[in-house]
DNA sequence: GACAGACTACGGCATTGCCGTATCTTTCTT
DNA sequence: AAGAAAGATACGGCAATGCCGTAGTCTGTC
């Protein structure tokens, strides 16, 4: 509910680009969270920090530091964190294990 | 067909480390490629770097980096370009424009 | 109480992100 | 053919993150 909220809010942002004409409304382009809940995408998975960052490629270090709001992770990283959440199993197709293409 | 190639011997590497023991064969691990060809992806997408940089939500500035060999991706960088070029339906739905949500 | 697992809290160096600018190269346009 | 504009390449350089190590805290278990 006050997830919705927020991505709507955020999604405002977008549009104010477009009509003040800094974008162009035809190039699709996605939105990326300026923060992400890391602890809350991983509580959710029911992973340790350890865990996580193995199954998703991170390196421990990095997750320790989101966690701790001692840094905050780069654009790319927040995309993946996202799509994580949101799309877990797109990722394992795209990344996951050893398959004979698709 | 050489990319088949090459993603089965990376997957090997993941293969040895459980047999010899380093990683658990329950874990579930996602395999991130050492190297991106960004250029290949993003000429697959017929996208100007600029365009692929604001489509995406990199900087313009990284994409260059990587393109011209200055800076390699990192891990986070290297697996949401490696989805973008599998799964570039996913990458939409997960951080598109403001949806409705799921 | 001792011990192990998970997390918090920092120090600190290597590497990348990212911005700016100059220099081609290619492609239109006149 | 000459000039303009778009797209890339090539660096300099600072700020910020990645990432590794270590010590301390908290919790549950034996």
């Amino acid at each position: 509910m006050a997830e919705n909220f927020n991505r709507i809010m955020e999604g405002l942002g977008d549009v104010l680009e477009i009509v003040e004409g800094r974008a162009a409304p035809e190039s699709y382009r996605v939105h990326i969270p300026e923060k992400v809940d890391v602890k809350a995408i991983r509580d959710r998975l029911k992973l340790t920090q350890a865990g996580f960052a193995e199954r998703f490629g991170f390196s421990i270090g990095a997750v320790r530091d989101w966690e701790q709001d001692r840094r905050t992770p780069e654009k790319s990283a927040r995309a993946l964190l996202t799509i994580i959440d949101r799309e877990p199993a797109a990722v394992e197709r795209a990344l996951g294990p050893i398959t004979a293409d698709t």
